[in-house]
DNA sequence: TATTGTTATACTCTATAACTATA
DNA sequence: TATAGTTATAGAGTATAACAATA
C-alpha cells in the first residue's frame, strides 16, 4: 500500500491528481475497512443491516424514542428509520406504541430480545473498536479524537456552502 | 455536536454503546461527509457516478490500463469497473482498443473530451482537498497521514481474521 | 399550515455467480 | 484450467417526493 503523502508537499501540482494521496479517497477507503469489521457483527453473525444497527445502538442507550429522535442521533433520514424500525419489528426486536401526547409519534423501544441482541453485540463491537484503536499511542488516539472532529466541522462547511 | 472521546476513558462500561463516541460510527459519519464534498464536483456538476469518478481519476494518471488494473488501482471490483467504463464510453470520455500481446485484455485510454473534463475537475478537487485539510494544523495533518496509514493496516487485518 | 411517519420510485452501490473469449 | 472482461440478479443504501394522520 502506498504511503501516502497529504496535501502539503505537492501543492504545486494541480494537473494530476494520485488517488492513493487523495485525502477524500484515503479516508473513504479507511472508513469502508472499519465499517465492514463490524458489519461482521451485526450483519453477518446477526443478520442486521446497517440501519437496523444503528436504529438499535440508538434505542439500546436510549431506551425510548420516536422516529424522528432516532433520525437525528443516528444521521439516518426518516424513511431510512421507518424501514429499519418496520425491520426489527418483524423480527422481534422492537415494538411501538403511540404516544397519548402526540398521536402523530410512535414511541419505540426494544423488546426484551431486542436488548438481548444489543448486549451481545455491544461487548463485540467495542472490543472491535478497542482493537483497532491499539494500532494508535495513546497520543495519537488523543490528536485523532481533536483531528476528527475539526474536520467534520470543516467539510460539513464547505458542503453546505456547495 | 457532542465532542468525542475515543475508547480510553470509558472502556469498563461495555454495556452500552453511544453511536456519538464510538470511532467506527464518528469515521463512517466523516468520511461521507468529506465524499460528499468531492460528490459535489463530479456528479452534482459533472454527472459522473463515484465509479466513473475514480475509472477516470485512475486513467488521468496512468494515460492506459487495462480494466483489471483500474480495479486494483482504484478499490472497486472488475464488476464496477466495468459498468463505469461503459458509461464513460457512453459519453465519449474513454476508448478502448484491445491488447495486440493479450486479446483477452481492452487497454483503456480517455478521449481528448475525457483528458479536458479530468483537467477541470481535478484543480477543484485539490481546493477542496486543501481546504478541508486547512482545518488542521501542520503538526496534525502530518500525525493524521501517519494514523491512517495505521489504521487501515490494523482494521484489515482484524477483517481478515474475521 | 406544519410536522410525524409511511409509501412509491428511481438510481447507485455491493456482492455473487454465470458466461464468453482468450491464454 | 486460469484469467480478463461482460452480463444477470438481488439486496442494500441514498434521495426526492407524494401522501395520511395529526397538531
Amino acid at each position: 500500500m502506498a504511503q501516502a503523502q497529504l496535501v502539503a508537499e505537492r501543492e504545486a501540482s494541480d494537473g494530476a491528481l494520485d488517488l492513493q494521496h487523495f485525502f477524500p479517497y484515503r479516508l473513504a477507503v479507511l472508513a469502508e475497512e472499519v465499517s465492514r469489521t463490524v458489519a461482521q457483527l451485526y450483519s453477518d453473525r446477526f443478520d442486521l443491516t446497517r440501519h437496523e444497527w444503528r436504529v438499535l445502538a440508538a434505542l439500546g442507550i436510549n431506551r425510548r424514542m420516536a422516529a424522528k429522535d432516532i433520525a437525528d442521533y443516528s444521521r439516518l433520514d426518516k424513511m431510512s428509520v421507518s424501514r429499519a424500525v418496520a425491520g426489527l419489528e418483524v423480527k422481534g426486536y422492537l415494538d411501538r406504541e403511540e404516544d397519548p401526547a402526540d398521536r402523530r409519534n410512535k414511541i419505540l423501544r426494544l423488546t426484551p430480545a431486542g436488548r438481548a441482541l444489543y448486549q451481545k453485540i455491544v461487548p463485540l463491537a467495542r472490543a472491535r473498536e478497542r482493537h483497532i484503536l491499539e494500532a494508535l499511542t495513546a497520543a495519537e488516539r488523543k490528536a485523532l479524537d481533536v483531528i476528527m472532529t475539526k474536520l467534520l466541522t470543516q467539510a460539513h462547511g464547505l458542503r453546505e456552502r456547495g
